[in-house]
Order: C-alpha cells, then sequence, then structure tokens
DNA sequence: CGCCCCGTTGAACGCGCGTTTAGTCTTTGA
DNA sequence: TCAAAGACTAAACGCGCGTTCAACGGGGCG
C-alpha cells in the first residue's frame, strides 16, 4: 500500500534517492517519542515514517540504535540552534524561543522526554546547559548586573537544574495534548513563575544574613568542594 | 512452594490471619516501584510479595487499582509523616527526614517515581506541598524573617516545583542503585545545592532592580490573575 | 540477457505482559 | 457433618512487543 508512492512525495527533502528513508525515519522517531514517551512501539514510527517495522530494525540495528541516533541527532540540532539563538539568557528563555521555531518544537519535546528518562543524553543536555550558563553569569557579573558568587560553578548548575528540573515537572504535571501545544505549555509556565523569580532575584528571600552566615561558619571555603560531612539547613 | 509456608513467618506483623496478605502485596508493590519504576511486571512483585500474580488481581482488580492503592496509601503515610516531622521548614530538608527514618524512605522513592511519571498522585503530591509552603511562608514573613511577595501563592508554588523539580531531575541523572542509597542522593544533593540557595535567598542575585521595574511595569498587578497576554522575560 | 545488489516487505518467532479460568486446599459456620 | 466461602495457585489465553527470516522487485552492470 505504502511501497508504491515514493518518498519523492516529501517534495522539501533534499535528498531523494539513496537514504533519506533513514532520516525521515528518525525524524517521525523524534517526532513520536516526543510525543508518546519511548514507550512507543516501533510499528507507529514505521507507519509514521511510511515503512516498516523491520526496516528500521535494517537502518539502526535494534530499538536502542534509534534511540541513539535520535539522542545525537536532537543534542547536534539544539547545540546548534543555541549558537544562533540572540541572547540566550536564561536557560527557560532559550527553550521557549527554541520551541516557537516551530520546526525545533519536536527538539524540545523529545529533549523534556530525555530528561525524564534519565540517561547519556539527559545527563549531556543538562552539562551542556550548565556550562553555557557559566559563561553567560560569568559575562554578568563582569558587567556588574549580578552579584559574584563563593562558589560560581554550583551557583550555575544550581540555576540550570532548578529551572530546567521546575519546567520539566511543570510540563509532566501538565501534559500537553499535542507537541504543538508545547510552546503555550512553557509559555504559560513562564508567565506564572516569572513574578517570583524576578522577585528573589531581584531581592532575594530572607530578610537576614542569619542562616548564610551559618552556613558559611559551618563549612570551610566552598569551592575546594566535598569537604563537610553532614548537612546544613537550606 | 510458597504455598506451605504461612504468612505468619512475618512475625511483626499485626495482622496474621486475614488479608495481612493484602497490605503484604501492597508494601511490596511500593518497595518494587520505587525500586524499578511503573513497568515492573506483577510476577515480580508478586514474587516479593511470596504470593502469585493472579492473587494481585484478585485482590486489587488490575495493576491500575494496585497501583491506585499504593498511591493512596503512599499519600497518606506522607501526609501523617509530614504532621509528626519537627519544623518542616524546607521541601527537601522534610523529604529528606523523611527519607532518614529508613522505614519510609521507600514512600520517598515511590512518590518521587511518581513525580516522575505524572498522574493524580503527582498533583496531589505537589499541591499538598505547596500549599504547606504557603503556610509556613506566612508564618516566616509574619515572623519578619522572609520578605513579603507581591503574590504569595504563586511564590509558594515556585520555591515548591523549584525546589522538588531540581531534586527530581538529580535523582533522574544519578539515579541510585538501591532505595537505600536514596538518602545517600538526597544528602549529596543537598550539600551541592546548599551554598548556591542560600547564597540566592539571602541577597537575590542581581545588583538592580531594572528587571524587576520593567516586569511591573509590564503588568498590571499580579494578584488578580491571569491579565497580560504576551511574556516578559525572566 | 542474466546477474547481483539492496531497499523493502509480509509472515512469523519467542517473549513477557496483564488477565481469565478452573480448580485445590483451608477455614468457617449452620 | 457437610456445604458454603474464601485464600490461593497452575495453566493458559490473547496481545503487542522487538526482532528474524525468506523472499520480491527493480536498477545498474558484466
Amino acid at each position: 500500500m505504502r511501497s508504491t508512492d515514493r518518498p519523492s512525495d516529501a517534495g522539501t527533502d533534499p535528498l531523494d534517492g539513496a537514504s533519506a528513508t533513514r532520516a525521515r525515519i528518525r525524524d517521525a522517531a523524534v517526532l513520536r517519542f516526543a510525543r508518546d514517551g519511548f514507550t512507543v512501539g516501533l510499528r507507529q514510527i514505521a507507519e509514521d515514517a511510511g515503512v516498516t517495522a523491520p526496516l528500521i530494525v535494517h537502518y539502526f540495528g535494534s530499538k536502542d540504535g534509534l534511540r541513539a541516533a535520535c539522542d545525537t541527532h536532537v543534542l547536534a540540532m539544539i547545540r546548534e540552534a543555541k549558537g544562533k539563538a540572540l541572547v540566550p539568557n536564561d536557560t527557560n528563555a532559550l527553550l521557549m524561543s527554541l520551541a516557537s521555531v516551530e520546526e525545533s518544537a519536536p527538539l524540545v519535546g523529545y529533549a523534556l522526554r530525555s530528561l525524564q528518562a534519565g540517561g547519556r543524553l539527559a545527563r549531556d543536555f543538562v552539562d551542556q546547559f550548565a556550562a553555557d550558563a557559566e559563561v553567560y553569569i560569568a559575562e554578568a557579573v563582569a558587567a556588574g548586573e549580578m552579584r559574584p558568587s563563593r562558589d560560581e560553578k554550583a551557583r550555575a548548575r544550581y540555576l540550570t537544574v532548578q529551572g530546567l528540573g521546575a519546567l520539566l515537572l511543570d510540563v509532566t504535571l501538565n501534559p500537553p495534548a499535542e507537541p504543538t501545544d508545547l510552546l503555550a505549555m512553557i509559555d504559560g509556565y513562564m508567565q506564572r513563575m516569572a513574578l517570583p523569580t524576578v522577585e528573589i532575584f531581584t531581592d532575594g528571600l530572607l530578610t537576614n544574613r542569619r542562616m548564610l552566615d551559618a552556613y558559611l561558619l559551618y563549612v570551610g571555603d566552598p569551592p575546594p568542594g566535598g569537604d563537610g560531612s553532614e548537612t546544613p539547613q537550606s
């Protein structure tokens, strides 16, 4: 049934002859994984791509191979898109500007699924964002816009994990029906969180330095790393 | 094989005769779900509980019924344990003091799995924590320890979602091998995050009020709720 | 022409899943 | 004492999964 219509009907594809099918399968998989999670069956992905399940195995070896290919592709695409994005101050703002490109919205959905599931891509993804945040924060500190921290690396990671984790949790609690709604979801999330974020970032939360002083007294100089064995109150 | 040894060998169980089996299955399920996630098979849970899979269906109707029973039980247990916990200031500190009870550590693991998967329990869980945070924050504000917010409800939810989401993401990225390690995991997480948290809570992040003023100028008074249609920068 | 190559398919395999069925024990109570 | 009730199990069913197998068809090439 599907074997007669050639992939040439997808007119925008540059490569028509050889293994554009491979890319078509990969793209369909990214979309499906983003939409339904990683438990979706190969047959469903195959149907989306207009092929059959064994062909996916033929190209990618196994379902895990397909996942790995998707991971690599998504990470590369996001890495590339991040270079293009102007003023990627905030993690969430970046994700949103990324999701609003409409073409790369599935990438964001896939990345969120990946964060939800864990694994290598998730770790790379967070590490990459934390590293980016670190240089951005360093610039802001140098420009006198942000206060310096006693442990810049830890603060960059803190802000990244907090931002990504909160977004992930919010998306998990209010899952969008369609990946198209993901943009609206992230947008609504940012609207709800904007005021508390800016408030705390501007004035802080506490009225005195007791907690900070107690913590600084409790541990030594922070940058050296894991020295204290017990846990202070946060 | 298992049919000969009675459940009486689990000497600590108060109810020995009737349907202590039901509770035993439920507890085994909570532990297994916490350990391996919700994709684990009924047969595995049955083996842990020393019964067979059909008996689980006999007692709980279906696997979803078992999940619902676990959800209800875990939510009730955590609710109860929260009442006992003294000074439950921080969400994470509360979770940690809860996890350190050793007996209720699986409950925390199950709750985290549930947050990861979404669903009703996850929503109730977050809502409950946000509500608790709101009253605690109100007390701190009244005591002059915390600054007031222009939208207390939003800030309470913000802090809750940030805290839980960050913890969830961290656990997902560095999954503990055993639920026993969960305590060490949360402990390590808090150590890594403690300094940035206290720093930002004390002094804030920004050096000037430009962002806050721009936001306040952009929207009207916040408490009324969804009025602005576009998204300001966060 | 005849050959091979290779993209692609339909059919099937084995597995583990949740669930159903039928039945065997053990307890209980009229 | 005998039957009803309930706890519990072994076996099996149907399903969907990822994967394997054998084969078909058409294009390039000797």
